[in-house]
DNA sequence: CTTATTTATGCTCTGCAAGAGCATAAATAA
DNA sequence: TTATTTATGCTCTTGCAGAGCATAAATAAG
């Protein structure tokens, strides 16, 4: 399990599949792969990161990639199980909090630079982690999340990239000439623009980090798009690259974790997944805004925290805080055990 | 794509894959087929239904099953188009809203009854319709969704079966010998069915429908466990089944889909794709609770749809209601277009 | 050693939204 | 007519979230 030597792979079909159904069109089932991928989150230093491979034998540009591999239905007696074997392997890391995010199937989305791979089905996971834990091997390496998607960076403020290199585009696109409303996107791209990046007085929806991802493909700026031959092309090419970019599709499947981490913290206690088993309020605070972006109100945060009933003080303190020590909190595992299993559910303040 | 005739399919191969990766271990990639299930729910006559159709040439018993087909990347261009194609073909039915629930691929779960199905990666999908613009054929039907989770309508008070039956077999379950918790299921089997069933004080949670499946499964005390070859038996044969069994992991499907569409009206307005034009708020209000279950408070239901923006007036009266005529309404699409998205936010109250 | 600064923590005030119920309007049924 | 049923408007109460004030107890500066 320690090799995380990555190679070239021999497809091999093991037996036809026993007769099941029939169609009367030229309806048929191809070999098509399944891909593993995890895209593993944590939290190092108030900075949310995800721990991104790079593949030694890769030729195209080098770009780094989720830990993934194909699912074996021989090897793996379940999809999480293949997951995990995987994940070990190229990372050196046994995964604790893991859950499935989607599965992806388009055609031509999994590609690499002038690849014709044939047909990929995608299933991503979502794993959180605390890097005490972590023992990262050398091909793989913690990046901050906001490296890939930068217009997700509200920390300090609205990021200027929004206004400067991001809205003028979307709106260029928009108004391009397009066909009625598909019933895929039953909005007109102007409304979901202005929706999913928070124009004329729409609120920034900090959950929508897959729409506003697949929005800048569906558009054409992101490399991403380039590579799987979608339009846009001569207007954008001097343009700087908007985030950057990863292997096949993983930098979409980032898009789902992060959506679902920041939504799912708001009703599930797994943000404590991401922290030390002892920890303060504020170090708590810290990492609910590492992942959500805004400030919370301290003290509310900590009457949330508190009357939900999903810490307990362990008795000690913690000096060196800058200030009057600070109580030591470990998670109360028993809300697990009780009624609606409160989330932080915080609503992001005003800076 | 009229033509719904399902018979059997040979499988091809089309091609050898491309060389894309090689592990050291023997890990090797096999063909797996992924089949495109369909959850299609309706309600009428304030019943909560489900699209379920025959296969003319299944010889096991003549289960039902939903809609489904094998993904065909050679046909298809996304998954969910694939779905689309098979559901016109098997029900003549065009889809409307549509989701993506999850992919399931554990081993043995796929079967029919003695059956050695290879490798199937399931990828489930929630529909949500109106039976107006339904024309089912004939080899489809709709079935109360109650059919096959009795143990979920709670719309007459309790279900008397959880107490007579599902409780005792459970209880016997939980206390049987055990290996420690397994990180996929880190409470122990007791906790696990407290919290699932609601016992000890606990809250029956509508949204754990999936939870509640899985673990009779893992008892041993639905059909399906024991198609799979799971342990149980003797103790379990000779009491009455739980529920009608649906073909290959359908029924786990199912319960995916109704855990999300209770999770999911109550964020996001997805009720409306259940409801015809025009309606009057009250049918609104007993559709969501042909979905939720428990009675909800008529005043404050109509305060909630209509502070929230949810529906406008038409303008129009509906009479033979039973008493004063009702106004009628209409969804407001525009909410989409509006700041927060919001679904019927409800709770359920006390019948 | 004293004072300023910083962080931690307790507490109050306010507004809104949800839960619950009363009351009236306007049909149908007897 | 009168009783019944459904529709709809309104009020009262409660709990929680947002916001801010105030104090405690450390560290940093002089």
């Amino acid at each position: 399990m320690a090799d995380a030597n990555v190679r070239r792979r021999t497809f091999e079909t093991v037996e036809p599949i026993r007769e099941t159904i029939t169609t009367s069109r030229a309806e048929r089932a191809s070999a098509v792969e399944i891909g593993l991928n995890a895209a593993i989150v944590a939290v190092i230093d108030n900075e949310p990161v995800v721990l991104a491979v790079r593949d030694s034998a890769d030729q195209n540009g080098n770009l780094e990639g989720l830990p993934f591999g194909p699912f074996s239905p021989v090897d793996h007696r379940t999809l999480e199980g293949g997951l995990r074997s995987w994940v070990t392997r190229q990372t050196g890391l046994e995964l604790g909090y893991t859950e499935q995010l989607y599965s992806f199937g388009d055609r031509g989305r999994h590609a690499e630079a002038g690849d014709a791979t044939p047909h990929v089905v995608s299933i991503g996971y979502l794993a959180l982690t605390h890097p005490s834990s972590a023992a990262a091997i050398s091909s793989s390496a913690w990046r901050s999340w906001y490296q890939f998607f930068p217009w997700e960076d509200w920390r300090k403020g609205r990021p200027a990239l929004l206004a400067a290199h991001i809205e003028p585009r979307l709106k260029e696109w928009a108004e391009r000439p397009q066909r009625s409303a598909s019933p895929a996107h039953p909005l007109q791209r102007a409304d979901r623009v202005r929706i999913c990046f928070g124009l004329d007085g729409a609120a920034w929806d900090e959950e929508k980090v897959l729409e506003r991802f697949e929005l800048l493909y569906e558009a054409g700026l992101v490399d991403e798009a380039q590579r799987d031959g979608r339009e846009a092309g001569a207007i954008v090419t001097s343009l700087p690259r908007l985030g950057t970019p990863l292997r096949f599709d993983h930098r979409r499947i980032l898009a789902t974790a992060m959506s679902r981490v920041r939504a799912k913290i708001k009703y599930r206690p797994v943000i404590f997944e991401l922290m030390p088993p002892d920890f303060t309020l504020f170090e708590l605070q810290k990492t609910v805004e590492a992942i959500l972006g805004p400030h919370l109100h301290k003290q509310n945060f900590r009457r949330l925290v508190e009357s939900a009933g999903l810490v307990e003080p362990t008795g000690e303190v913690k000096s060196q805080t800058g200030g009057r020590p600070a109580k030591l909190f470990r998670f109360r595992r028993e809300v697990l055990l009780e009624r609606p299993a409160p989330g932080v559910r915080v609503k992001p303040g005003r800076a």
